[in-house]
RNA sequence: GCGGACGUGGCUCAGUUGGUAGAGCACCACCUUGCCAAGGUGGGGGUCGCGGGUUCGAAUCCCGUCGUCCGCUCCA
């Protein structure tokens, strides 16, 4: 493992911000926790989301289904039909491999060896039963992505929000597939959570809606200060499309591990409606009034990772500063620097030390200020100490109380990332930090 | 799934040729200082990933298993 992705994986799992699951026994492969600080940033994370997709526009609404569904979607969809690989085992060099993917003479691509083992199939789908008793008909899957539930409801979605096209429907959920190598930390988990949204436009206006959207979600990463070195688009080549996709685009980041798909922006076409229309026999088919014309219409799917772009706002957050110290060496300061919208705690709020009359009057401005926003008090240990811990967890604002405060009634601020101390009448703390939150 | 390396308190590690676990940091309490970490005193916390075996006795040897990392394979 590089040394950047040691970093933040110690520094996540260290301030309780994503640990290995079930550790107590061993863990579990592919399975992370979310603790006390990574909840917060994943709640922020989705909200971003949620705020540039469905919040500030208007022809965007939400949705949220069930994970399990109906078995016939996922048999439309062409899931457990696309989803079900033949593996073979080389039986001499034990290596893998598709058995559709092996030439016709199916000799092992590795060793040359003919001998393989039968063909297991592997299905990607997490399968699971539904009711107490197991047989062919009790057998349901967890989704493995949220896009088809906006697909089946798309009719009714459309009426009850009276909207018309173009128009789409937003989702945020958990995601599940069997992943035969998952790994990097949260990278690539068999559990996941997915912001996708599904755009519904007019056939032949695809084309023009695929750019707009590219364009719009790498922007989202850049305006959630993302650095735009690390990000870039890369258009899916024909052989590596989806079997729904006509034109993909995913927006990768460098990892320290290489580039990775953040998110995936895909034309899928009228395939899952159509497909839909036809399994069901229910009419998916929009009508434009005004043009008095009937048709199914294309969908265009941004659809984002939320732990993806989690660990890579990490990773970009991440860095480690020389800074002097008092006795004139320099020391080390660990910094996160995310985000305001994203980081998780946004205030902290410290006496100068536990004195007995300032704890009172610091509880004072944190019960304030924890009404607006998400806030820790701490008085524990040296106040440089307490600036370091909320530098490492990416705490924007730090407010301190000291005697003076006691008497002048202000309060300093100082800023996570120019360390500028601002001296502000605790009367107009709110409205300070309101104007840099 | 294959090959390799690894798995000791929250973290980083020490544990000599097997004899029933240590340190630093972190954490907590109290005292002290008081605007950018590591001053004092005290404290909590590990049956050495888990299970089995060998042995009078195993963190140290053997087997299995789980997990992590690297490489290969796979990735709709």
């Amino acid at each position: 493992m590089t040394d950047l992705m040691e970093a933040v994986t110690s520094l996540a799992k260290r301030r309780g911000i994503a640990f290995q699951s079930s550790e107590i026994y061993g863990g579990l492969r592919s399975a992370w926790d979310y603790g006390p600080l990574g909840v917060e940033l994943r709640r922020n994370i989705r909200e971003a989301w949620w705020r540039s997709m469905v919040q500030l526009r208007e022809d965007v609404v939400g949705l949220e289904a069930a994970v399990i569904m109906s078995p016939k979607v996922w048999e439309a969809s062409g899931h457990v039909a696309g989803f079900s690989d033949p593996l073979v085992e080389c039986i001499s060099c034990h290596q893998r491999f598709r058995e559709d993917h092996l030439a016709d003479n199916r000799t092992c691509p590795n060793c040359g060896s003919a001998a393989f083992t039968e063909a297991k199939q592997f299905n990607l789908m997490l399968q699971t039963q539904l009711g107490p008793v197991a047989d062919d008909d009790s057998v349901a899957y967890l989704r493995p992505e949220t896009a088809q539930a906006m697909f089946v409801d798309s009719s009714i979605v459309q009426q009850v929000a009276r909207r018309k096209l173009p128009f789409g429907i937003a989702q945020i959920g958990k995601s599940f597939r069997n992943e035969i190598t998952p790994g990097n930390f949260i990278f690539r988990t068999r559990e996941f959570e997915q912001m996708e949204m599904e755009y519904f436009v007019k056939p032949g206006t695809d084309e023009e809606w695929f750019s707009y959207w590219i364009e719009q979600r790498l922007q989202w990463y850049l305006d959630l200060g993302m650095t735009k070195d690390k990000l870039r688009l890369r258009a899916h080549e024909p052989d590596e499309l989806a079997h729904y996709a006509k034109a993909a685009t995913d927006v990768e980041y460098e990892f320290p591990f290489g580039w990775g798909e953040l998110e995936g922006i895909a034309n899928r076409t009228d395939f899952d409606l159509k497909a839909h229309q036809e399994a069901s026999g229910e009419d998916l088919t929009y009508f434009d009034q005004e043009k008095e014309e009937r048709y199914l219409p294309y969908v265009i799917e941004p659809a984002a990772g939320v732990d993806r772009s989690l660990l890579a706002f990490l990773i970009d957050a991440y860095r480690v500063e020389e800074v002097p110290t008092a006795k004139g060496d320099t020391d080390k300061r660990t910094v996160l620097g995310l985000h305001r919208s994203l980081a998780p705690v946004k205030v902290a709020v410290l006496p100068l030390s536990r004195n007995e009359t300032l704890v009172p009057e610091a509880k004072r401005v944190f019960d304030e200020v924890k009404s607006s926003w998400m806030c820790q008090y701490d008085d524990a240990g040296a106040i440089g100490r307490r600036y370091r811990r909320q530098d490492e967890v990416g705490t924007p604002f730090c407010v301190t109380v000291d005697f003076d405060s006691l008497e002048d009634k202000q309060v300093t601020v100082r800023e996570r990332d120019t360390m500028q101390q601002d001296r502000i009448p605790i009367e107009t703390l709110a409205g300070y930090l309101r104007e840099r939150l």
